[in-house]
DNA sequence: GATCGAGTAA
DNA sequence: GCCCATACTCGATC
């Protein structure tokens, strides 16, 4: 599917309107929308929008109440989710087409050359897509939809991608489709000549066409088993396999490549003894995430998109026990490394000595011919230095043949160096797993040619309807800006320093203060606290006297933390920066408060909302109570009148689509908690404010402590190491950090020292 | 290109 | 064997 059609853009959306119109205009503004039947390219006019949404000349059916789906001439598809056929109109149309926005009672869907690319590669045949969605129609399917589904769909299939010993080969019924391909620049000069000549290696697969007599094939595959049973392929350079794909693509050449992988009669690779055990019992919807990648009896590449907390593991080692051969698991961090292997383990009898992590702290290295490798982008893309260990583990990565490539999180792909991974490594198939497939610049596209379709996306209202995931109540809380806090806001023109004051913004605190005792004390919950911005992550953390994880927290330091707030009854708040936003796993956390974030990212927004969707034990209760209550909170504190105001609305624009509704609360702290909170004293605020306005001049977070040495410039360095002296900051009483602290040295490494050499002597002088 | 923050190395 | 300080590389966003 053409995932990312309408995610580079985020719309305009004005908080008091409807989210939909606006996606309307984003998505069709947008190169990927092709039908532009009838209506004026400048759609974003009000009146042509009109227009373009008259659906009165539509002929309606006669039994049209019976069928759940609006098909517009331009492409767009409505369908009803309170109709008897949703479930099965939705499978259908998550398949054909991409979904624009999902929520509760209307989903609207968009059929692009992507999406309809991926429902071929999923083995749906051009006939079948048509018949279906004029079953499914309330009116007569448009011409202009008819024949964009035949333009589309005429050449998919007919070329695929393979690897075989080591060599990747673009295969073809077809030679003249592959001369075709070879006339176009990059694709010629990607091409390896093996054995001398010119033409084309023929073969004939038998096992491949046995292989295939019971399974779904679409009509190209058909025909070329049926009239020639043999295949037509040349070589290409392993390193240009990315740009080849591209260039295949619907919006290039349109022979887009399949990557099906025949993983039952590969003899070559050794095969890994691995099976799920009884008790892994897929759900519904990971079930059907597995078909649709191995509808054909094939492992197919692709992307499955299923919400944080709904089991994307269970998805990944699922296919790798089906495949049983090596596999290369690739996770953004060491964390995230380790919960794959413990996934592994959970899920399947793998032997240990057949699975290793492989990450900075431990190399580890499987035994055997076969295994299963986890381990970070970052490990196998890294371009520096590397340990000697590092190096040949490399090495034996780059050299074996994959079975399957798994890579979790894989929106982060189509960065600069970790889409090398793709290269890097050789694989049969590959498998990316997300449960947020935006980025705020145009990449996301890219994973159509990196890594194949989009095989499958779930509906995160279904699976929360289907109790498989937290019900999230959020909310927006407005905090107006101190009248000191927002003066200085206007004078300011560096936008890091605007930053900082609305961020820092005592009325905001004071709600995070409230909102914090409020869950904990009258709701027994869990709470995670974000600040993307280290500054105020230590300011609120040390402040409220609550334990912090940020980049710089070592790995034990962080294992404590977690454990605690796990199982104490006094830990109750984490304090988290972007460390927390993916992969680590606190199923116990069901508040989130976020107090600062990375301008306008949707990415992570929804990410942070997944790190509640678990909100396990409580799911029970909801479904009992037979009353649809929330179990799960997710605050965002926004500085009214500031840029933060704008980037907020940007942020959820991710989690509308998906049906969430932001409820806009203003009146937070109430009025009469205030004595109780902080800084409700002017004079604390205008402190605040002083540290505030100084932070940015000098180190981050510097403080003069009182401290039992008199040497000041001692203390300056200390109070630099921020962490370190987290406990003198807060008088040494706050017990909660004091149990987590390893020592007299805590872990703040991480800022950069204003005048490293000074510093440095510093530093001898202290510890020497 | 700048800023901020995370991860790796030895 | 663990921990620390530091340099470096990289990603995401504006």
């Amino acid at each position: 599917m053409g995932y990312g059609e309408n995610s580079g853009r985020p719309s305009k959306r004005n908080k008091s309107s409807s989210s939909k119109e606006d996606h309307r205009a984003a998505a069709s503004d947008d190169e990927d929308s092709y039908f532009v039947v009838g209506v004026n390219d400048d759609d974003r006019d009000g009146d042509e929008e009109g227009k373009k949404r008259d659906f009165t000349k539509l002929e309606l059916k006669p039994d049209h109440a019976n069928r759940p789906l609006w098909a517009c001439a331009d492409g767009r598809i409505f369908l009803e989710t309170f109709s008897p056929l949703y479930k099965q109109a939705y499978d259908f149309l998550i398949a054909i087409a991409e979904p624009v926005c999902r929520p509760e009672s209307m989903h609207e869907y968009n059929l692009t050359p992507h999406s309809l690319y991926a429902a071929v590669s999923v083995g749906l045949e051009t006939e079948t897509i048509i018949a279906v969605l004029n079953k499914l129609s309330k009116t007569k399917l448009p011409k202009e939809m008819i024949d964009f589904i035949h333009a589309s769909t005429a050449n998919y299939g007919k070329v695929k991608l393979v690897l075989k010993k080591n060599r990747y080969l673009v295969e073809s019924p077809f030679p003249e489709v592959l001369k075709r391909l070879l006339s176009d620049e990059v694709i010629s000069r990607a091409r390896i000549f093996n054995e001398g000549g010119d033409g084309f290696t023929v073969s004939r697969s038998i096992g491949e066409i046995e292989g295939t007599h019971d399974e779904l094939l679409n009509e190209a595959q058909l025909a070329a088993v049926a009239e020639e049973k043999e295949a037509h392929s040349f070589e290409i350079d392993p390193s240009q396999v990315e740009n080849v794909k591209q260039k295949c693509l619907p919006n290039a050449l349109n022979y887009p490549m399949l990557e099906e992988y025949d993983f039952r009669n590969d003899t070559i690779n050794p095969d890994l003894d691995m099976e799920l055990k009884p008790q892994a019992q897929p759900r519904p919807y990971q079930e059907k995430s597995l078909s649709k990648m191995f509808g054909n009896g094939r492992a197919r590449s692709g992307i499955i998109v299923l919400p944080c907390g709904a089991g994307k593991s269970l998805v990944g080692v699922s296919a790798a026990c089906r495949i049983k051969k090596s596999c290369l698991c690739l996770a953004t961090n060491a964390v995230s490394v380790d919960q794959w292997a413990f996934q592994f383990k959970l899920w399947s009898n793998i032997r240990d000595e057949n699975i290793c992590r492989f990450t900075s702290d431990s190399k580890e290295r499987f035994r055997g011919n076969a295994g299963v490798v986890v381990t970070t982008y970052n490990m196998v893309a890294f371009g520096g230095k590397r340990s000697e260990e590092s190096e040949k583990i490399i090495e034996e990565i780059r050299n074996r043949e994959w079975g399957l490539l798994l890579m979790d999180e894989v929106h982060v792909v189509p960065a600069h160096m970790f889409r090398k991974v793709i290269s890097i490594t050789k694989s049969h198939c590959k498998l990316g797993l997300t449960a947020t497939l935006v980025r705020e610049d145009e990449r996301i596209t890219d994973l159509n040619f990196l890594i194949g379709p989009k095989l499958y996306e779930a509906n995160w209202l279904d699976l929360v309807k289907g109790g498989f995931i937290a019900n999230v109540q959020c909310a927006e809380v407005w905090c107006p800006m101190t009248k000191e806090f927002f003066a200085e806001y206007l004078k300011k023109e560096n936008s890091k320093k605007k930053q900082a004051l609305y961020v820092m913004n005592p009325n905001k605190f004071r709600a995070c203060e409230f909102l914090i005792r409020f869950h904990e004390q009258q709701r027994d919950d869990k709470i995670i606290v974000f600040a993307d911005n280290l500054f105020a992550l230590t300011e609120y953390a040390m402040k409220l006297r609550k334990p912090m994880i940020y980049g710089a927290t070592s790995h034990i330091e962080r294992t404590k933390i977690l454990e605690a707030f796990k199982t104490s009854k006094e830990v109750n708040t984490v304090f988290l920066s972007k460390v927390g936003d993916n992969s680590i796993d606190i199923p116990e956390a069901n508040v989130i408060i976020q107090i600062s974030s990375h301008a306008g990212s949707r990415r992570q927004e929804a990410q942070r909302l997944g790190r509640i969707l678990r909100a396990k034990g409580r799911l029970q209760d909801r479904m009992a109570g037979g009353k649809e209550e929330y179990n799960a909170f997710f605050y965002s504190l926004v500085s009214t009148d500031t840029q933060e105001m704008y980037y907020s609305t940007k942020r959820q624009q991710f989690l509308i689509d998906q049906g969430y509704s932001f409820k806009v609360i203003t009146s937070l702290p109430p009025p009469d908690a205030g004595p109780e909170l902080s800084y409700h004293r002017l004079e604390d605020q205008l402190s605040l404010l002083g540290k505030v306005l100084s932070a940015g001049d000098d180190a981050v977070g510097l403080e003069i402590l009182e401290d039992d040495t008199d040497d000041i410039a001692l203390q300056k360095a200390r109070a630099r190491r921020n962490v370190g002296s987290m406990s003198a900051m807060s008088g040494a009483k706050g017990m909660y950090y004091q149990e987590f602290r390893t020592g007299q040295k805590g872990g703040g490494a991480k800022s950069k020292p204003k005048d490293p050499a000074k510093r440095h002597q510093l530093f001898k002088k202290r510890f020497v």
